[in-house]
DNA sequence: CAGTGTAGTAGAACGGTGTTCTAGTATATG
DNA sequence: CATATACTAGAACACCGTTCTACTACACTG
């Protein structure tokens, strides 16, 4: 057997081994790790693989993209499952700023466009969907229960939404100015929420 | 005379003319058109006068980093400028936002890493201190004339300032879920005052 | 004004990138 | 078992950031 030719990945997993690797290189080293050779060489496969399975390098990055809006609907979809709507709002809030911190490169792929070259194709655009719709979901509940009053959930969500993901993206990029205390975000959580004159019920 | 030496730009000038070309390419063509040679063949220059002058890539855009934030101020300092305190607030809001609006390109090499080997000097840090500092200013005031009562004016503008930038980053990012009213950011920006426990003078 | 130093220019080269193509070979499938 | 499929290695190309060399046009000084 030819030595050079020692190795190779059975076909099941080799997309898996992609996107394996290509998810480490993005945690570990950042966006610009991202490059078909590198990814090829962790994942143990050969560069044209990455091109058969994925089409192009965008292709493994809206796989990462996607992947990053399914664990992000996870784990709000856990927070709405908290039976009272105001713990499941707070939930929330910190459900999402605690997958920015976990997993910050991903983050940074889904919302600060850190990969200039790549668009997500309207496909994945339907995924970012659904994590908001569970954000929605839980402001209903709180307006059922009067915890909210007032104002259409969808707007709720969408401006509710802008200010953790600024609070995330702004220790994301380095420019805070102060030194944030132990719990710090938990006042802004409170602030937020006293911009939507809620009335926690406990 | 050589034709092919025909175009000389005066020494004065090369610097300028390559941060011209850079800033039009990046507004344009977003900052994957941020290519040595590109820069240099819209400036009229050689590209070696990019190293001869910016050192290296890093080094033009960390010019256009600073610059973005020189303008940012001098929008913050024209909202501080006006003299009832909570006017002067909304507008550094609605300024914010502007300059955004205006250069959206810039805003995001300043705020969201669109450009992923490029990192902030440290004097470059600094300089995006002067803009939060301004926004400090215009809040102490607001708490002077009891417009707002309590609290760490430092730590109400990193909020203020993360719930503003997480509006207009969600915009940039494309990832609005519904479509914005006309007014939408006037009513974010009631909103987050109101976070603020904002008694307004007039 | 002439001479010298400086800086702008053109071009080449190198290692790296994404991508496409070709050919060989090991699995996977029927 | 035979054939099709998919994985592999390697080459090539245009483009990238960067470095280096040599030439030439200004800029400055005496």
């Amino acid at each position: 057997m030819d030595a050079a030719r020692s190795h190779r990945t059975p076909s099941g997993d080799v997309a898996n081994e992609i996107l394996r690797a290509a998810a480490a290189l993005l945690g570990e080293h950042g966006p610009e790790a991202l490059t078909i050779r590198r990814i090829a060489s962790v994942a143990g496969v050969a560069p044209m693989s990455v091109y058969n399975h994925f089409g192009d390098k965008g292709g493994v990055v809206e796989a990462l993209f996607r992947s990053g809006f399914t664990a992000l609907h996870d784990a709000m979809e856990a927070a709405n499952a908290i039976a009272d709507p105001f713990v499941a709002l707070r939930a929330s809030g910190r459900a999402y700023r605690q997958f920015a911190l976990d997993r910050p490169a991903v983050y940074k792929v889904m919302f600060s466009h850190v990969i200039p070259e790549f668009t997500p194709s309207s496909d994945a655009l339907m995924d970012t969907v659904s994590s908001f719709s569970t954000l929605v979901t839980i402001l209903e509940r709180c307006q059922e229960a009067s915890i909210i009053v007032g104002g259409d959930a969808n707007v709720l969500a969408q401006h509710l939404w802008s200010m953790i993901h600024g609070y995330v993206a702004l220790g994301h990029a380095g420019i805070s100015k102060i030194e944030a205390a132990e719990d710090d975000f938990e006042q802004f959580l409170d602030r937020t929420l006293l911009g939507f004159a809620v009335r926690p019920t406990s």
